[in-house]
Parts: structure tokens; sequence; C-alpha cells
RNA sequence: GUGGCAGUAGCUCAGUUGGAUAGAGCAGCGGUCUUCUAAACCGCAGGCCCCGGGUUCGAAUCCCGGCUGCCACGCCA
């Protein structure tokens, strides 16, 4: 018996290629509600609209040639309502489908095989430098590297960059406050980035006072953008330092970046940029300054792509230009995603139509390119997150307070094990909750920060799938076995529970093409909510050890599988799994 | 003003791109540990899907018009 890793798909394919409608029909599978069957194909309803036709005589028609065809040998079929065509998987295919899809790596050959293997460049995380990383960078930083994890598995070369902002007008009152201060760069304190944070309050302080002072900030700044030695030497001190506080946090998150490449990178690289819009006549002087606009486009017609700012200055479109350059030439991306706060999207907006008229004028190949944007962080007031005392929560006080209550928890409910691991514990489900609590969510709505909420630990929450985990790990080591082994002799799925559950797990493959569809990983987390709870049910009513041997078999087959998916997808994730908690 | 995003149960949110009787979690009420971890499971209750039109076999979803909230809009990123 024929299995597909993806059914849904599957199904699509084998039904389309069966059918002698014409080419414009779409079998349209999807999930279906389980009081009608596993999936439905929806698609002969549109297509006899389309014509006048009798939908549910056309569904008929299709489905006497499926009944007849072997890849559709492991399933029901019938016909509802106005022409639904739903299937049901046996017991019988679904313990195939067990059998050929049995560990991470199967199922990560499975998502491969409905890949596009781009060279894709994902942008995401990017802070500021002298600036710690607070609540806000948490959701570029965790939904940036679940979907560089996610490409990854489906087949694409991931280049993962943090473009930092290492180059901004920032440094100048952080240059005349270290000077001003004798701050000593090489014998910092243990807070370096707090430090380097007062010292840009008090340079900001300074600017404001007097145009005097703001002169002599932007001095400094200007000395070192013409490459002063004293002051490159400050900032490249600045920026060393505060890539090893953020170091630490993504250390602590699991998250690798293969290059970081800040705005100072491309300090030299702007010249081009230049040359080439004006040259193609994109861009003209407006103001004093040099821009882009399109007339084509109802606001920005009007509205400036500012490139070179009036004192000749760069800005973060001119750098974000000689990015996109330097992708295509020089890493060869055939792909960009900028994981990036939503109220950028007419920056993005602007600067991809400038890219597509630029590279088209200049025959240059043009990449696919998406703005993946998120909501903002608010406050319980709705308005923009800040503390009481108007400032931000760090990211790092925030992981530390998860994990502190994870600490509490663990010590209650599981005193006995040994101290080193209620901390590995703590610190997994502490990490895991603040990190999931962002990613179950759509990344398109806007966020509010509760302590409470981001570190919940029941209901859709990290813990719980850490939980089902430990589960069933729990059951493999008191079975004195592996996952995979002892699974002899299984008969097919009989109960209500266990039929959900193999169902559950045959539906990874739909869930993850939804994922795909619009780089939703909340998607992935309902699903692994879901599968979550699936599993519970099953826990709770069938027991697996002290079954006779047929049907011990079937559970554990049905155990291992639920780890490898439960796995497979938590590390998508960024969650670490625990063998007990 | 122009444009974008959003409005679904008391609260926080899903809703697979137009499918069948709109779903979870939390909070509330009731039940389940001598048996693989009760951070769990089972059940009950809870709805003007912002409002008004339209499109069609079918609308929370698409179109038009409103209302409300948030965001962006010349030299910050």
């Amino acid at each position: 018996m024929q299995t597909w890793f993806n059914p849904a798909r599957g199904l699509e394919e084998a039904i389309a290629s069966l059918s002698s409608l014409e080419a414009d029909f779409r079998p349209d599978v999807r999930i279906a509600d389980p009081r009608f069957g596993d999936f439905q194909a929806n698609g002969v309803l549109p297509y006899a609209k389309a014509r006048k036709a009798n939908p549910r005589a056309l569904a008929t028609e299709l489905v006497s040639k499926l009944r007849g065809n072997d890849a559709f040998a492991g399933l029901s079929i019938d016909i509802a309502g106005p022409g639904f065509i739903n299937f049901v998987l046996s017991p019988a295919y679904l313990l195939n489908w067990m059998g050929d899809y049995k560990t991470g790596a199967d199922l990560a050959r499975g998502l491969a095989a409905s890949g596009s293997h781009e060279t894709v460049v994902v942008d995401y995380s990017s802070p500021n430098t002298a600036k710690e990383m607070h609540v806000g960078h948490i959701r570029s930083t965790v939904i940036g590297e679940t979907l560089a994890r996610l490409l990854a598995i489906r087949g694409d070369k991931v280049i993962r960059d943090n473009h930092i902002g290492d180059w901004g007008t920032q440094f100048g009152m952080l240059i005349w406050a270290v000077k001003n201060e004798n701050y000593d760069l090489d014998h910092p304190g243990e807070n370096v980035i707090g430090e380097l944070q007062d010292l840009y309050a008090k340079g900001y302080a300074h600017y404001k006072e007097s145009d005097e002072a703001a002169a002599k900030v932007r001095e400094e700044l200007v000395k070192l953008q013409n490459g002063d030695a004293e002051n490159l030497a400050i900032w490249e001190k600045i920026t060393s330092a505060s890539k090893g506080a953020f170091d630490k946090i993504y250390a602590r998150l699991d998250i690798h970046f293969d290059l970081t490449l800040g705005e100072s990178f491309y300090r030299d690289k702007v010249e081009r940029i230049y040359r080439e819009l004006t040259e193609t006549g994109l861009a003209v002087e407006s103001d004093g300054a040099l821009v882009v606009f399109h007339p084509e486009h109802k606001r920005f017609a009007t509205q400036p792509f500012i490139i070179r700012k009036a004192d000749g200055a760069s800005n973060y479109a001119t750098t974000d230009l000689a990015t996109i350059l330097y992708r295509v030439e020089e890493l060869g991306a055939t792909d960009i995603i900028y994981v990036v706060d939503s109220r950028q999207s007419d920056h993005f907006e602007q600067l991809f139509l400038t890219v597509e008229k630029w590279f088209k004028a200049k025959g240059y190949r043009l990449p696919r390119l998406r703005h993946v944007s998120f909501g903002t962080v608010l406050g319980e007031n709705g308005k923009p997150f800040k503390t009481k005392e108007g400032g931000t929560v760090k990211l790092r006080d925030l992981l530390d307070e998860a994990v502190e209550r994870s600490l509490t928890i663990v010590t209650t409910k599981n005193p006995d094990l040994p101290e080193v691991e209620k901390r590995q514990i703590a610190e997994a489900v502490g990490v895991g909750s603040v990190r999931y609590a962002d990613l179950s969510q759509n990344r398109t709505s806007d966020y509010v920060f509760s302590w409470d909420k981001m570190l919940a630990l029941e209901g859709n929450t990290a813990p719980y799938l850490l939980y089902a985990v430990a589960r069933i790990r729990s059951i493999f080591r008191k079975a004195e076995l592996a996952p995979g082994q002892g699974e002899e002799g299984a008969l097919p799925f009989e109960t209500p529970e266990e039929l959900a559950l193999a169902k559950k797990l045959a539906a990874f493959g739909p869930a993850m093409d939804a994922v795909f569809g619009d780089l939703r990983p909340h998607l992935l987390a309902n699903y692994l909510f879901e599968l979550s709870g699936t599993f519970s049910s099953f826990y709770n009513a069938n027991r697996v050890m002290g079954e006779a041997a047929p049907v011990k078999a079937r559970r554990l087959i049905l155990c291992a599988r639920t780890l490898a998916v439960m796995e497979t997808g938590m590390n998508l994730l960024g969650l670490r799994v625990l063998e007990r908690m």
C-alpha cells in the first residue's frame, strides 16, 4: 500500500491526475472536520459552478474513478452534501504510514521533498550596539531563528545574517561621552552595556544642551566616519563589547548567525548606490537630499525614499540598498527575508520597489524580497511598551525571571531530582516559555507584554509540550526500550484515542504546508499543542505497559512517532526537549 | 489628509485563504491519581464573529459604505 508523507498533497495530485476534468480543476484537498472524515476535496463545487453543472453528479463520476485506483486502496471515499468528497484513512493505511516515516530524518526528508531549494538570506534580530537587548528584540530574534530553521529543513541553503545597528548617529554622542568621562573601555565593569547606555544618555543630554555642544557631538561622528584613528578605536571597542553581550543572550536562546554584517560593513559601498540610482534616473535631488519617488504609487509619488541626506551622509535606506546588492552578488541570494516590525512596512515597500526598478535597469538578477512583519510589543495600556519607570524590560531579566519561576515549580513538583537537573529543567522550561509565548501567537498581531502571560506555565505553553515529551520518554525508560524498538507484530490501530493520535501524526505535513504558506510559525505551535493534547488523551485512556504484545507494539509505535514529530517541531521552534520534568 | 493593521466567548487569542453545526487556553462549575509523571485527563457552561448593505449553492473570511483602536508618512532605524 502506497502512503503519502503529506496525505493532503498526495490526494491533491492523485485526484488531479485521475480526473478527466479540464485543466483548471483543482481538487482543493484539506483537513476535514473529524465528523465527516480525515480529508476532504471541495474542488468540484467551484468547478461545477463555473460551468453551471451539477456538482453532485461530477463528484459521483470522479469518485467512481478514484475507487478503482490502487493509490486509493487504503482510503474510504464518499460524497456528502452538494459535492464534498470525504476521505477516511484506514487503520492499515495509518500503520503503514508509521512504518514509512519513523525518525526525525524521515520527517525532514518528507518536508524537503516539497521544498524549492533556494539560497535564502534571513535578516533578523538586528539589535543596536551599545544598547541592552530588551523585550522589543525578542520577536525578530525568535521568529527569525525559527524561520531559518524551517527553511533549512525544507532544503533551502539558509544564510543567517545579523544586520546590527553599529554605524548610527548614536556614536557621536557615545564617543563624546566616552572621552568626556574618560571611560576606560579596556577595563570595563561587569555590566559594560549598562555603562555604555548611561554614557549615551549623558552624551544625549549634552547634545541637547546647546548648539555649541551639539556641534561638538556631531564633530565626533564626522571624525569617526572620516576614519579618525582614535574614534575608530573607541567604536571598535564598543562594538566588540556589544557583540559579547549579544552572544550571551544568543547562546541562551540557541541562536547562531552565519554572518554579522552590520551597517558599518556597507559604509564603503554606498557610493555605487548613489551613482547607479542617479545614472538610471531613479534618484533625484530634493531639498538637498537624494531621494527616489515612485510616480505610479499613490503615496510614494510624493513620499520620498531618502537615500542620501542633505548633509551628505547615508542612512538606513542607503545601507539597505547596498546590502541587497551584496547579498545577490556576493552571497548568491535568490531570496531575502526581513524579519522586522510592521511599523517599517512603508520603508520595505519603498526599498523593494526601488530595487526592482534599479535591478531591471542594470540587468541584475532580482531576488525574491519579503518583509516578514510582526506586531509591536505593547504595554498593558495598549501603548508601546515601557516599564513604570519609563524604561524597557531587559531580555536578560525576563529570561532570569522565567527561569526562577520555573525552578520554584519544578522543585515543588519533583523535589527528588538532583539539583543540577532541576536547574537544567528550569532553564529549558523558563527560556522555552518566553520563546513559545511569542511564537505561538500570530506574528502579525500586536503583542501585549505581560509578565504573567510571558511566564504562564499552563495551557498552550512550552511546558505543556515538554510534559508530553517527558511522559513519552518515561514510558520508554520504564519499558527499557529505545524509541523504535518493540514494534514487531503490531496490529492496526483500534481505539478512538489511537486512531485520533495516528491521524494527528499524519497531519504533520499539511500543518507544515500551512506554516510555509505565509511563514507563520504559530501554526506549527498550534499543531504541536494539538498533538500534545491528542497524545495526552491517548495516554490517559490507553495504557502501553502491561498490554498484550500486539497492542503494546502498536502503542509503542504511536509513542515513538509522536516523540519524533514533537522533537522535530520543537527543535524548529527552538525548544529544548527534556527527559524528565 | 493618504495608506497599513486590527475588532470573534468575561479575559487572551486560533480559525488551514469562500466550505458542512465558529474553536482553544485562562478564569468559573463538576468529576478523575494503590497502575507508564495529576505541569495531566474527562465533562458542563459560555457567541449580534464591530455595524449596515452586496456578491452566491454557501461569508468570521471576498466587495462597498460606516464606527472604533493602533501604526506609518523628509533627512532616526
